[in-house]
DNA sequence: GCCCCCATGTTAGCGCTCTTTACATGAGCT
DNA sequence: AGCTCATGTAAAGAGCGCTAACATGGGGGC
């Protein structure tokens, strides 16, 4: 039959055995080349070198699969910004400037978990554990913005949440719009990662946090 | 036929008249209900009231319907941008903000029009139009930046296209992220509007517009 | 050690969309 | 009045999502 392999790289039996893994790894590898929408449960199938009823044994439906991925890439996503962050070290400022690198480097490096995130229209409540994944994910993001603030002299702290929400907001817009790989929709002056930095400078120095005195020209 | 309204509201002979105009139409409700993939060049053409092959007629295929859409989703919204700056009065503080909530606005009230300028994947260059209408709406925002930095002393002027590009990213964060009407994602503890004025503060604050200086400043 | 269960895979098929090709209609110019 | 060509329709092929009925064989219960 066409759809089958000519020569399975693991030759197999009736069963596969790791399906389930190996329709994520194929729909990671459509998303990133074509986007989540060019992803097809069919072709899916096809990569894993099964029929294309097989992934209804897995999942669903083509957005339960969908969900999924979203959800590793939060998991992912929540380890790489605790990594960076790194508790903090060696001071709140830099560290917070390695997380801003971290999710922009995230965002292009992981163009296909980026997407089934954030562009893909898939809805939070899709399952349980993709909430949790996502909540945990901003949870970090929340944190660090919790460190920083916790720099300024009470009675100047704005709140927490809302500073965590413009950051992730301007980060999340710079990775929509300047982000993709292939510089899709407008040449930049500066790349993604230092329009980036130089934004959460401002903003922080808006804040009063870091520098020595607002930003200039050089 | 299936495909044939029982009444047309309008009833016409088998030439339509207007079948570009209402196909646009029928598009922007489609993606407004069920976002830029629930929409279906078949389903537009039924809404229309004509056979699935007549829209080719008059677009190559859905994509340059998709970036008709876009376009004039772009000349809408630079005009929204370009009156609520208003040439900066009564002055450029006031009419900036004034800019971020119409930015906002036209996010929330237009989203099929938003959707497919920034989320339904449309190429910028899938037509020159295309191109030259997001030009121009970014030469808006570009035009408001430049006013507001032309208020800061020679030597402390941030590069007007990099503020631009802040802004931009910003606004598109929140109204990506938060700005949708259902509130689908996650509930804020402000409105997006709200959160976009403050940021925008923020962030003038620490280019050292506004307020009464930066607030490192005692 | 055998057998049967059922998780996992296949085949076949329905209904849908996208798109192309060949044909039909009639509005407007001459 | 007659022709032309833009604009519509019908028909058809390919691909996809999803379901239902059937096939296979790995592993647990005996």
């Amino acid at each position: 039959m066409s759809w089958k392999r000519d020569r399975p790289e693991h030759p197999r039996g009736y069963h596969h055995g790791n399906l389930k893994e190996e329709l994520v790894r194929a729909a990671l590898g459509l998303i990133g080349e074509k986007g989540p929408n060019g992803f097809t449960f069919a072709e899916a199938a096809r990569l894993a070198g099964v029929s294309p009823a097989a992934p209804y044994r897995h999942f669903r439906d083509r957005d339960e699969l969908l969900a999924d991925v979203a959800t590793r890439g939060f998991l992912a996503f929540e380890a790489a910004l605790t990594r960076a962050w790194d508790q903090g070290r060696p001071d709140p400022e830099t560290a917070f400037q390695r997380l801003g690198r971290a999710y922009l480097a995230f965002a292009h490096d992981e163009p296909a978990y980026y997407s089934a995130m954030f562009e893909a229209g898939v809805p939070l409540d899709a399952s349980p554990e993709l909430r949790a994944a996502a909540e945990r994910a901003f949870a970090a993001l929340r944190q660090s913005a919790e460190a920083l603030i916790a720099l300024l002299p009470q009675g100047k702290r704005p709140p927490a949440l809302m500073m965590a929400l413009h950051i992730w907001a301007m980060s999340h817009g710079i990775a929509a719009l300047f982000g993709r790989a292939d510089g899709g929709r407008r040449p930049l002056p500066m790349s993604a990662a230092e329009l980036l930095e130089a934004g959460t400078l401002i903003y922080l120095q808006g804040l009063g946090i870091g520098g020595d005195g607002p930003a200039s020209d050089d």
